[in-house]
DNA sequence: ATAAATTAAAAGTACGTACTTATTGAGTGG
DNA sequence: CCACTCAATAAGTACGTACTTTTAATTTAT
């Protein structure tokens, strides 16, 4: 017996799923049936399914059972940051300051496009991040809040340190899940403008997508920065 | 009672170590000792530990007991990942084409400055990325392994889907942390020229550091992406 | 038919006990 | 003084029991 029971059992389970003894969107049998069944304690049997609900196998429900939703394991990484503001790659301390905001309709811009309010519209919020008082910005963000949120415009003042926690803060909305894509670009106008740069400068641009708990689009942020005094870092632990 | 007694445990220890009570480095006391002192089981205070363990907060060893390693528990954020190799932002059926190799010291190369392989030198590697056979390649990357790795040279042969999985079939060496850094470059001669691109166009730059399960760095990458054809996507779920 | 209340099933939490394993620090011998 | 053995210790694994909470499903009332 080289490994440990729970980690035998887990691949036990993993097994019959993936040699098509059971197949996904099955129900499992209970926890106390099964555990009988594989000669193991619940305890054991309940550390193995915690393992492969982790590694999104299983889903757990209260009274719905337990179902097997994937036939194959994802290698988790977990990514050692200090707070969502270092996911979304803003440093803790840095200020959004506002310089305008309106409203715009779904498609008329184009990170929207495919993506849609409940109201049909999404406030517009434009600002600039600096390091330092007396230099230029190293970030240009234009950042849409559903339409539900639109009321924030007024708290939004004079400046914050981002747009989701002030909604946070308002509403009691959480941030469950964020979706970003990194790209380098050729820097537009505006934001070569107000970062000091020339158009045309390779600059990276990050596009998010921020879910609330109920997995509700809530806030699409595409921002743009100096290369120059700004990259992305990530450090992932392999689970 | 509105939350579990086993988080109540752990903000218990949070707030102890917080307020100064206990410090960073100290050991706590033995899980049964600190268990009846708490006045609730082991079973239960263990849960508290190893959630604060994932947190970074505690560090626990057979034996050696369980140290306070830090005041601040670092909120996790699990990527939704299929695998190191998405990690390391490259599709999982992409082959890496080799176009030369060779040996460097340390120091002889901007992305290695800094950073010393125990025998001095490493090997470098060249090669491209393609999405399809008919097309210029997508990817250019310099990859550096350290010396002790270095007698993979000759496995590496005509393209491989990636060096480091060349590494850990032949060492059984583990990838157990990656950190890695986006930038915005303007494309250097001789990646534009694998690519089809012109000198100076914007271009993705991730440079990549692997850590081997001792925490030893093995593997240094340096990969440029054609933007057109490449952004990194990051799906990050809120623990 | 629809909404509200009840029930019961399945997972979640917690405790206690017993045994196993890895490691460190002390002791022992070359 | 170094290497090697050994024992004690603290964490790790596992089992069984008891009770709680959530929620799907059923029943009852409107």
């Amino acid at each position: 017996m080289t490994t440990t029971l729970h980690s035998r059992v887990e691949d036990d389970i993993l097994n019959r799923i993936q040699s098509g003894d059971w197949h996904v969107g099955d129900r499992l049998p209970k926890e106390e049936d099964l555990a009988a069944q594989l000669g193991v304690s619940r305890s054991t049997l309940r550390i193995a399914f915690a393992s492969l609900e982790r590694k999104g196998v299983l889903q757990r429900k209260k009274r719905a059972g337990t179902r097997i939703i994937s036939d194959r394991p994802t290698s988790r990484f977990s990514m050692v940051t200090g707070g969502i503001s270092e996911v979304l790659s803003l440093g803790r301390d840095t200020r959004f300051d506002i310089s305008s905001t309106r409203s715009v309709a779904d498609d008329s811009v184009a990170v929207l496009s495919g993506l849609e309010s409940e109201t049909g519209h999404w406030l517009e919020i434009t600002g600039t991040r600096k390091i330092d008082e007396n230099e230029p910005p190293f970030n240009w963000s234009q950042i849409y809040v559903t339409g539900r949120y639109a009321g924030i415009a007024p708290a939004l003042g004079k400046g914050v340190t981002s747009v989701f926690e002030v909604i946070e803060d308002a509403f009691g909305t959480k941030v469950s899940r964020v979706s970003q894509k990194v790209l380098a670009i050729a820097c537009p106008d505006r934001a070569a403008k107000a970062m000091g740069l020339a158009e045309g400068d390779p600059v990276l641009q990050i596009v998010a997508r921020l879910y609330d708990q109920d997995d509700r689009l809530f806030e699409v942020s595409s921002a743009t920065f100096d290369p120059e005094r700004f990259q992305v870092n990530t450090d992932v632990r392999v689970e």
